[in-house]
DNA sequence: TTGCATGTTTAGAACGATTCCAATATAAGA
DNA sequence: TCTTATATTGGAATCGTTCTAAACATGCAA
């Protein structure tokens, strides 16, 4: 995994702490299994926004052998309890703008469109941590979407 | 392609049109075929920030067989040639974040690290057009990649 | 403590998006 | 027209992720 520390911090001990998350698993009629521990304990505390891969990785150094099928199945279920938060945009597919005027996007979860964000969203907001902001990606659920009428889905 | 149209557009007709492109490319000296040809007649005023199977889908039904391959090449070179902008957050990998507490995400294109927007940045955008806004992704270059020195990247 | 039903893990196959490859074809300047 | 650098092509390869069916283990109930 690439070592990066965060420096701005927004940090909270969540939920994570091996005794409290057994709790709420149990309650959430989850099983307590090795695997599920060990992902636990590298998650908690853990700042790096690690993927799947590193995951994979720091739960082999500290219990040997797993699936990657288990740590996806792991991961799916403590993101269904909210235990942590999947940070995937784009659905897995590259979009292509030909307006190269900047501007900024909405990317819907629910029936994935991306939209343009109006322009007075582009210059807004100043970088931070002296980190250079040069695009946005706002995700939520489009007016479409959000009304509860048409909405179209993939996945399951 | 999912049908999805713009409600906010900050649309400008980019330098796509057919004659602007065609100049731009052979300027650059970049040959003009029927294949480029048609993905810039393709994208030319688009506004559904299409993915590239649709756009794959959309110039075979102009010019018949097309191998995807070219697809792929002829929208590296236009983005090369900063004609087209590539939406792609996160790498084409999903991150796991156990902090579950609202806050906003840096990615950075160099190193790809995610990092954490601080606090104050969490609320300061509301939604526009209807959608609802629930997490932002700032893109840009870190401070680390953006001082000129340690620097790691992937892919060319 | 043991038995058991149900939830979990597993390896590997399957999948979708993207890139790579080597062979063939073609744009466009001389 | 000839030449040659540049493009296109199909298919194989790769990467991340999901699926599948079989073997396994948790934890309640007896």
């Amino acid at each position: 995994m690439t070592t990066a520390e965060t420096s701005c911090a927004a940090y909270a001990p969540g939920p994570l702490k091996p005794e409290v998350a057994e709790a709420l698993l149990k309650a959430a009629g989850v099983r307590m299994t090795p695997q599920r521990r060990a992902v636990l304990a590298v998650l908690d505390g853990n700042r790096t926004h690690p993927t799947a891969a590193a995951i994979v990785e720091a739960v082999r150094e500290r219990i040997g052998a797993v699936s990657v099928a288990t740590i996806y199945n792991t991961l799916d279920t403590l993101a269904r309890l909210g235990l942590v938060r999947v940070l995937d945009v784009m659905e897995s597919s590259t979009h292509y703008d030909p307006n190269t005027a900047p501007h900024h996007h909405f990317v819907c979860r629910r029936c994935h469109a991306v939209l343009d964000a109006p322009p007075e969203y582009a210059s807004r907001l100043a970088g931070f941590g002296g980190h250079a902001i040069e695009d946005i990606v706002f995700i939520g659920t489009c007016a479409r979407c959000g009304s509860g009428t048409i909405q179209k889905k993939r996945k399951s």
